[in-house]
DNA sequence: GGCTAGCACTCGAGGAGGTCGAGTGCTAAG
DNA sequence: CTTAGCACTCGACCTCCTCGAGTGCTAGCC
């Protein structure tokens, strides 16, 4: 069945009012803050139309009328105007990313920040991921006769450091000379491959390769695991959390990475910003919450989330915009870091 | 005046029965739990002298007695039994930093973690710092013909990378080649003599030397303004966050980095755990708050900070233990990493 | 002189009852 | 199809009341 167009109207002002004010909206309240050319009762009128179609409900009886999610995402597709950030919030965005280190942690620790700023609830980033993670670069550094650094870059420009407890003294030189000769040789393979070449190599040279090689994998296991959450403050701000109950769930769940595990691996990234409203989220303990989600980009075959977590009743058009923003200034910023020969060529 | 040792003995239940329930303690309700072989009047007296010295207070007329910061105070000092942790849950903790990526940021935010879950208050830990921080070693990886990747190894064992954009290409052998030579030379060098030695240099190294320069500040202030925070999922759960707008509060001077610039800085590293009660921490807003805290030492010259933080009526004894074994634990750690040549010689 | 039994008093928690107002559904008329 | 009118519902909020844990004080006991 379709709506008529003053039903879809009367639901974008039951749901404008609601994600303004956080309290169920009544007929004659409806009308003082719009003027709709009909009075109260026809307003009921159709207000039960659309509490028979699950886009609205009643709290109880007596009261006005709240959005279910079905009609949250009604809304959210058809009936909300969507905006950008404006031209100098989007300067300073920028200005704020120009101040930090130029490096990824620092990055998508002020992307989730920004997220969380400029739309008044919780922003979520995860870090850059490869589908297989490649090495770009080593070095080795002698910090005791026999204990030595090993740094490495990879591919979605992740840096990891670990230590190396040599059998016998070397000196940096040697160590120098071993990166050298390696280097060209391991730059863009994967974990796997250099496993294999670690196998009948000479001691030293498997110990350094079998070091990458578990670098590799801690990586890659720790982009997976990992997760910029910012502005949880805004969020138990909210009338919602006044029982603090639903701040904890939400602290829960945000350490315990169900999110991560469970959710994201089961999107496309390749879609576009997208909204998920109580029951999308597929988790019971999130079932009060919503999540408006982007991938970005950071060279090929290298993305990342990023998102804002908020209780169901958010600003989702500014939400939105945020999202949108803050996906394309990511991308812009990791490709700089990129260097992938075929990343090159699409630039 | 000096309290008698029955006196202490109620001031000593008082006290525990308080931090356990969060209720105050009334004469009768004390003498159900634990006998001291006297009447409930015999008590309530001893109770109002108590009272009267500012040890215990009423929240209201015909309610039990609740503690004063001052008598907490005496309690932690003198009263309260200290433990350590159970040799099980030491071998437990030291299994975890085994697990982890070995490097100063995964040991941070664990050991965060870890405070938060043996004492089930909020987790706080500050990078080491150097009084000055100094160069260890630096490398430049070349990205794309005209773009490098300067990354630098500090003394605290800090590592820090950015991206330097060329005048001209220049080959990744060139640049191996620039920093075999310039690594010796500039090795323990701080901020201020790296600059000295810029000025004057041949154009590339200039730059180079600039922005190492401009990244050993980088990380300097980064020290002093991070903070890792885990576990307030178990402060949030306290009965005293009921009203959820303490967790309000807690998040913001977190995130406020208030602790970091106004409390820390006054306090001096080398007096082992700490307590600090509500209004010790010098702040209207953590008023209702108690710190644990301990620094830690990573090297000669270099420390860092770790404690505990939650409401006032908090486990003290269980907080001091896990305080003082993470403290000596992450000592360890950093100075596994640690390499500058004074402390070679102490260990 | 310290300890204790007894007692009157205080005050918050929590339940019962009552009012108010925002909101609804229904009906009948325009 | 719209609207005015009306009876009805129900949570929010206030007041009143009781209950019980706890206190301070006093007088008597060891």
């Amino acid at each position: 069945m379709q709506l008529t167009e003053r039903q879809r109207q009367i639901l974008r002002h039951v749901v404008e009012e609601y994600l303004r004010s956080g309290r169920a909206v009544g007929s004659k309240a409806l009308l003082e803050r719009v003027s709709l050319g009909v009075s109260p009762a026809t307003v009921r009128n159709d207000m039960s139309v659309l509490e028979a179609l699950d886009f609205l409900t009643q709290p109880h009886t007596s009261a006005g009328r709240v959005p279910t999610e079905h009609g949250l995402r009604y809304y959210v597709q058809y009936l909300m105007e969507e905006g950008e950030l404006t031209p100098e919030e989007q300067l300073m965005i920028r200005h704020q990313f120009r101040q930090v280190e130029q490096q990824v942690p620092s990055w998508l620790k002020l992307a989730a920040s920004v997220l969380a700023d400029t739309s008044g609830n919780v922003g979520l980033v995860t870090p850059p991921r490869a589908r297989v993670e490649r090495l770009r670069h080593f070095e080795l550094i002698s910090l005791r006769p026999r204990v030595v650094l090993l740094v490495l870059v990879t591919q979605s420009g992740a840096i990891h450091q670990s230590l190396l407890d040599l059998a016998e003294p070397l000196e940096q030189e040697r160590l120098s000379a071993l990166s050298r000769v390696l280097n060209p040789e391991l730059r863009w393979l994967d974990r796997q491959a250099i496993e294999r070449r670690a196998s009948g190599a000479e001691p030293l040279v498997a110990l350094v390769l079998r070091r990458i090689a578990e670098a590799l994998r801690f990586i890659e296991q720790q982009q997976r695991s990992e997760l910029y959450a910012e502005g949880l403050e805004y969020v138990v701000r909210q009338p919602e959390f006044a029982q603090a109950q639903l701040a904890q769930v939400l602290l829960e769940v945000l350490r315990g990475g169900m999110l991560l595990t469970w959710l994201l691996p089961r999107l496309d990234p390749s879609e576009g910003v997208r909204v998920l409203i109580g029951s999308d989220l597929a988790l019971r303990e999130l079932r009060p919450f919503s999540l408006v989600l982007s991938s970005y980009r950071s060279g090929a075959d290298v993305t990342g989330w990023l998102g804002v977590l908020g209780p169901q009743r958010m600003a989702y058009a500014r939400a939105i915009a945020a999202v949108r923003f803050l996906s394309s200034v990511v991308s812009e910023l990791m490709s700089e870091l990129s260097g992938e020969p075929e990343w090159e060529g699409v630039r």
